[in-house]
RNA sequence: GGAAAGGUGGCAGAGUGGUUGAAUGCGGCGGUCUCGAAAACCGUUGUCCGGCUUUCGUCGGACCGGGGGUUCGAAUCCCCCCCUUUCCGCCA
């Protein structure tokens, strides 16, 4: 959610900022409704000031026996019209905050003006070495692999469930642990986040926290009965572990990762990239969500990049990173990079994983602030988050990368201690 | 699912219609004492919004789970909703 102030100090930066965004431009909106807003506070505020200072004196009258029906009179006048302008205020207030609540974060200065996707910007690229882009033999897609070597199975998954639902079975389902064992234990270890385990169901204040509510709410699943969502990605528990919290300035920058499956409808998004696991209903992510201070907020970005890229160059596969243009972004980010790994099969890159900095836009949304110690002011925080990462793309890029000539899966060696073999087929 | 209790400041916990933003304790911050620390003592300590002050501020308003009602006046009375805890039942 952007700032009011903000807007009204800033308009033209604003309003360049929404359009490089593809966003409806609410200024001019925003402004002439908060101004009206600010002259009816001031109005209902001097007669609740009277209010309050009339009836203060009210016990000294009535210990002087003097006659208040007059008084009383008054003030019964003067509380209706404070209820009246109270309801006034409070649809302006309304108004103002469905306006704000459905408009997108800004992008950073740093982020290049673009339309679409094609407008993204490859920062790097990183291949293992001795990689080579073709393959003098007939490269198995995963699917293909999966089947051959019972490790994947599609049409069960779909029998159980339905399209978009993947069954892991003997050595697939254990790979598909061990990769997330090792991704949570990596982070753990050498990048020293807090391991957390959160619900996979949440409330719609929680939604609402991280920004999939409003602007993403077709795309959610939902439990009628409870009023609970299935979370689409670890990053909503997790962020909203904070909400409604004032932080202190020395425990930032707080570094969470934890493991979630995420649940997305995907609705009207098939065909395209669809077959399976290009795009699924259900699949498992680690998740890394910091909190930290807004100076330090863009060095963190670039770190927790750095910190999914090593779970790749662990386990030797391709990727390369695209710092997304303006019109790519989502709803909530100010900057984003994503890392999309190599499908040999597919013959082109996958996102694997998505970096954010939200900037204020999430912590205003959920009301998570620190507490500076030099000003003893609370302050909004960053929030940044990425996957690191998650399992369905990156065992698209796994299984097709190590494929043998024979159609067999060579395991990375950082993955032997939790699968127990080394080879599959 | 059945029954009961309860939601008050960072925490604990008073307060049942009129200077109550709210006693008291703990914690936090500042100070005295000390070589230093602890203890003790003194002082201080919420958030949000608006106006003026482009600083330190200052004035006003709101906030005792949320919403509505009664009243000149509500943390306090009434109604609805939400949440938490405990007990029983069921169950991984």
């Amino acid at each position: 959610m952007l700032d009011v102030k903000f807007i009204r100090e800033n308009q033209e930066l604003v309003k360049q900022g929404l359009l490089n965004k593809n966003a409806a431009d609410i200024v001019d909106t925003i402004l002439k409704l908060d101004e009206q807003r600010r002259s009816l506070i001031t109005k209902t505020e001097d007669l609740k000031a009277k209010k309050n200072q009339v009836s203060s004196q009210i016990p000294q009258f009535k210990k002087e026996g003097k006659d208040t029906t007059e008084i009383f009179a008054e003030m019964k006048r003067v509380g209706d019209e404070i209820t009246l302008l109270d309801g006034q205020l409070r649809d302006l207030e309304n108004e103002i905050e469905d306006i704000l609540r459905n408009t997108p974060n800004l992008a950073h200065s740093s982020v290049p003006v673009g339309k679409s996707a094609e407008d993204n910007v490859e920062v790097r690229q990183w291949l293992p070495e001795g990689f080579n882009f073709k393959n003098d033999f007939k490269v198995l897609d995963h699917i293909e692999l999966g089947k051959k070597l019972q490790i994947l199975d599609f049409e069960r998954g779909t029998k159980i469930s339905g399209s978009g639902f993947s069954l892991y079975t003997g050595k697939g389902a254990t790979l598909e642990r061990a990769l997330i064992n090792f991704m949570l234990d990596y982070h753990l270890k050498h990048h020293s986040y807090k391991e957390i385990m959160p619900p996979i169901l949440v409330n719609r204040e929680s939604m609402k926290g991280t920004g999939q509510i409003p602007k993403m709410e077709e795309d959610m699943y939902f439990i009628e009965k409870d009023g609970l969502y299935p979370i689409p990605t670890a990053e909503v528990p997790i962020t909203n572990i904070h909400r409604d919290e004032i932080l202190s300035e020395k425990e930032l920058t707080i570094k969470y990762v934890g493991y979630s499956p995420c649940f997305r409808r995907e609705a009207g998004s098939y065909g395209k990239e669809s077959k399976g696991f290009l795009r699924v209903h259900q699949f498992n992510k680690v998740e890394m969500v910091k909190f930290s201070k807004p100076e330090n907020s863009y060095d963190e970005l670039e770190l927790m990049v750095i910190d999914a890229e090593d779970i790749l160059k662990e386990l030797g596969i391709p990727y390369r990173i695209l710092m997304l243009c303006t019109g790519d972004l989502s709803f909530s980010a100010a900057k984003c990079y994503d890392i999309e790994t190599w499908s040999p099969a597919e013959n082109k890159w996958l996102e694997a994983s998505s970096c954010s900095n939200f900037e204020a836009f999430q912590a205003r949304r959920a009301n998570i602030r620190f507490r500076r110690e030099e000003t003893k002011k609370p302050e909004f925080v960053h929030t940044l988050n990425g996957s690191g990462l998650a399992t369905s793309r990156l065992m698209v890029s796994l299984l097709e990368n190590n494929q043998t000539p024979e159609g067999k899966v060579v395991v990375p060696k950082v993955l032997h201690k939790y699968t127990g073999f080394e080879i599959i087929g």
